[in-house]
DNA sequence: CCTATATATTTTAAGCTTAAACTTTTATGC
DNA sequence: GCATAAAAGTTTAAGCTTAAAATATATAGG
């Protein structure tokens, strides 16, 4: 008879396991939310872009033989309709191009542009700055004791056999 | 959309802080959005909803007076539309009514209906199982650790005077 | 009272996201 | 060769999200 209804009260610092798990996920919710937000309006602001079309263009960035429809959305572990779309618009704005691939008339490789890739640098360092901004009040031993932490955490769930190192 | 940066920057352990920053933060990300995928999945498949419904009825369900309109949407963070359409669609869902305030026809109040109340406080005692469950590599410790690093890395940041423990 | 401003909310336009259905092309089994 | 399955992409329908514009009401100042 101790602690039943202890949901519906407050958790504090002794709660249970549980508790203090979701305590954990609403913390990283907010922080991310945050940032995420952050990001999205600078990006928009300061270069006219979203937050996917980043992310699309980053993933090119570092394979400058491209990739396909579906390598990219592997990568980005996003749909394939999501990557269509996206990909799209960056094609109208000639940041990327699509061309067929010869051995297989299904799928289409996805390049840069040079104005794409000049671009995409230039805002890779600034965003650099913005996060070393954005999580300044975080030193640099707690965020890699974070990171440990976090990655010993996950390292069971899901994991990827993509082999990518750059996961 | 997770990690793409990662390697255009050649990290290393012993990089500087702001490398070490964008590592934490692609690590946060990667993580939130796994568990927002898993969450969103679940709900879908086995409640028939979405994560923003749950988290407006999560909103809803501890004040039990109901909420205005612009109160909700300050509570969750999202723009005024936003909160109109979610409502709308678990209105006709009737798991929530909204009514006209007496002192105030601009405004309205929203409130979970009684079979809202219900369905929320079962779905409630799931999430915070899936939660345990999606988290179960980090220990109660360890929780704990993250969550006052990451407190304290993001007070000086946007603070919401809210004092709201579940922000 | 009247005008200006602020507040509460909805509407709109654009884009992101997914699952599911669909089209086309390639690979496999007999 | 032919049927069938698998793979690559696109399309579609539904919903989420935001910023900006629009609507309606409330509040203040003169």
């Amino acid at each position: 008879m101790i602690d039943l209804h202890a949901d519906i009260l407050e958790m504090d610092e002794h709660s249970a396991p549980e508790k203090q798990r979701l305590r954990l996920w609403l913390r990283l919710l907010k922080v991310s939310r945050y940032i995420e937000s952050e990001l999205r309006e600078r990006l928009r602001k300061q270069f006219n872009t979203t937050l996917p079309r980043f992310d699309v263009m980053a993933a090119l960035y570092r394979r400058k033989g491209g990739l396909k429809m579906s390598e990219l959305s592997a990568a980005l572990r996003v749909s394939n309709g999501n990557v269509t779309g996206i990909v799209e618009r960056l094609v109208t704005e000639e940041l990327v191009v699509r061309e067929p691939i010869p051995g297989d008339r299904r799928a289409m490789r996805v390049c840069l542009t040079e104005i794409g890739r000049t671009d995409f640098a230039h805002m890779a360092a600034v965003h650099q700055e913005w996060i070393n901004e954005l999580l300044a009040g975080v030193s640099t031993e707690d965020a890699e004791l974070v990171c440990q932490l976090l990655d010993s955490g996950m390292a069971a769930d899901k994991n990827r056999p993509t082999g990518d190192k750059d996961d």
